[in-house]
DNA sequence: CACATATATTTGCCTTGACAAATATACTTC
DNA sequence: GAAGTATATTTGTCAAGGCAAATATATGTG
């Protein structure tokens, strides 16, 4: 293998397969940090009850946006954490059509516990940067969701 | 609305979700694009060939952690990309359990194509980000990866 | 107001991927 | 080299999610 190649083959991932690779291994982590503490969800349940948790009530559209859920997807998911107590669908006040999608106690139990998971995950994965590397990561990420997202 | 809650409520998304966000604006932008050039190919299987055609023949299971999809997956998805003559199954020749997988020339020129949507969508991915910013960024992912996968 | 268009939610259908079991082969140890 | 263990691939089964159609309601226009 003559050095050409070798510096062809060490190329560095390309950002694609890292994010999914980063998130697939943030996704397996916090699955098995709810699964220690006896809890049954799954990430996309997680995010959608910590979404509910920090942002308050709102639709099911929003909602689903807000996790990249598919609307469809995101009934399901919201008829299994309606039946096991966790949430509830309440009618919107202004628009008959829309849900007000809201934890109960029960729901809100269930976050506190979570929030340990929560932090012990992102405390690992970002164990390896300093306070402004983070920043720089986070504000690196949101710079190209809104390059992809605002194509001029 | 008081401040400490609009504070809150406009806390930053965190790394989970942000991820996911970011990487299914990835896999939206660069569907799109291979479909705009008459293309039928998901986004797994351009990961595929991509894998293939940047690293040379490789076995399944292999490809498979690569690109961070499960074996019976990998299995379906060589299966299509076979029968459509894009690659080629060969025996691993000290390894009989094993599988060489490599490209046919039809998967080399197909590739060529897609090289265009891999360049343009990356290039738009970070075209807000500097040559340093671009590098910081796959710099903290990696390192995210590794204090994951590593967990001491 | 009537009509056309847009949005919220639900449901059906289908594809993709995860997980587990089966099979074949390799490796390790006694 | 026989037995036990580990790995590569395939297949069956199932759940999750994407997409499209259906329904209900909202909004905008003449």
């Amino acid at each position: 293998m003559n050095s050409e190649s070798i510096a062809y083959s060490s190329q560095r991932e390309s950002l694609g397969i890292l994010l999914g690779l980063v998130r697939a291994e943030i996704v397996r982590t916090m699955e098995a940090e709810i699964a220690a503490k006896g809890l049954e969800l799954r990430f996309t349940q997680f995010l959608i009850l910590k979404r509910l948790a920090r942002q308050g009530p709102m639709g099911a559209t929003e909602l689903a946006r807000s996790v990249e859920l598919d609307g469809g997807a995101m009934t399901r998911q919201l008829d299994q954490l309606e039946s096991r107590g966790y949430l509830r669908r309440c009618p919107h006040a202004q628009d008959r059509r829309a849900l007000r999608i809201e934890l109960t106690d029960e729901g809100t139990a269930l976050w506190r516990q979570l929030t340990d998971c929560n932090d012990r995950v992102l405390k690992a994965a970002q164990r390896s940067l300093n306070a402004t590397e983070r920043k720089q990561l986070h504000d690196y990420l949101e710079r190209v969701l809104h390059a992809l997202r605002d194509k001029d």
